[in-house]
DNA sequence: AAGATGATTTTCT
DNA sequence: GAAAATCATCTTT
């Protein structure tokens, strides 16, 4: 499984000094259109801290989901599972997926509309020994590509269900842009296929999925 | 109480 | 490119 490199990684987009020195982003960040956060999103830094370890990323790739269109989870329906997603926005919305696999979502837009950005991949800035520890080892390209990854990578799971991002131990911090923001459908659904509300930037770190390129 | 489903990953050919 | 793995949640008895 290990892929040969043909090219060496880039140096890490961020240092840690500006990671510890990274500001969470303001509700009112999240409280707007869920397309709009999701592209913005992308540079953005996730930082869970753990004991001593700050394990964090930056966003590389991104989905938006709401409740107006059929991949949605809350889609016509408001179950118990899906309640924060009707909450305040810049909380965490964690799910289980495929009998192993943990989703980290932010939730977006006004209370009682649900919404929510998929965080896709991350790419890795501090703690990598640590990811790598739960990632069975494996090189730093492979840690955070893909949403089950990065949240076995990050030790998400559903103890963050419903943290706030903007305080507390999982955050999501500022952090200058990143562009070109590239553009597509969404991966892995089945429904409402041509939304283009996949956002991301090219290199290493992004998933693999399939998905239309949308100009 | 049981069956279907899945915003994925891995491993196979 | 295809399919299995695997379990919380939801839907249907």
């Amino acid at each position: 499984m290990l892929q040969t490199r043909k090219r060496p990684l880039p140096p890490a987009s961020l240092s840690a000094t500006e990671v510890r020195a990274a500001k969470p982003l303001p509700r009112a960040f999240y409280a707007r259109d869920v397309a709009t956060v999701a592209r913005e999103l992308v540079g953005k830094i996730v930082v869970h801290r753990t004991g001593r370890t700050v394990l964090a990323g930056r966003i590389v790739e991104t989905e938006a989901y709401e409740q107006t269109e059929p991949a949605c989870h809350a889609y016509e329906r408001r179950t118990p599972r899906v309640e924060v997603l009707y909450g305040r926005p810049g909380h965490a919305y964690v799910y289980f997926t495929y009998g192993s696999h943990w989703m980290l979502n932010v939730v977006t837009g006004p209370v009682d509309f649900a919404a929510a950005v998929l965080i896709r991949a991350l790419e890795p800035l501090t703690g990598i020994t640590t990811m790598r520890s739960h990632r069975g080892g494996q090189p730093v390209q492979e840690l955070m590509r893909g949403p089950g990854k990065l949240a076995q990578a990050m030790a998400i799971d559903a103890r963050l269900n419903g943290a706030d991002l903007t305080r507390g131990t999982l955050t999501v911090r500022d952090a200058p842009s990143l562009s070109p923001i590239r553009v597509s459908t969404r991966i892995g659904i089945t429904k409402a296929v041509d939304l283009p509300w996949r956002f991301f930037v090219e290199g290493p770190y992004v998933s693999r999925g399939r998905a239309r390129l949308v100009p």
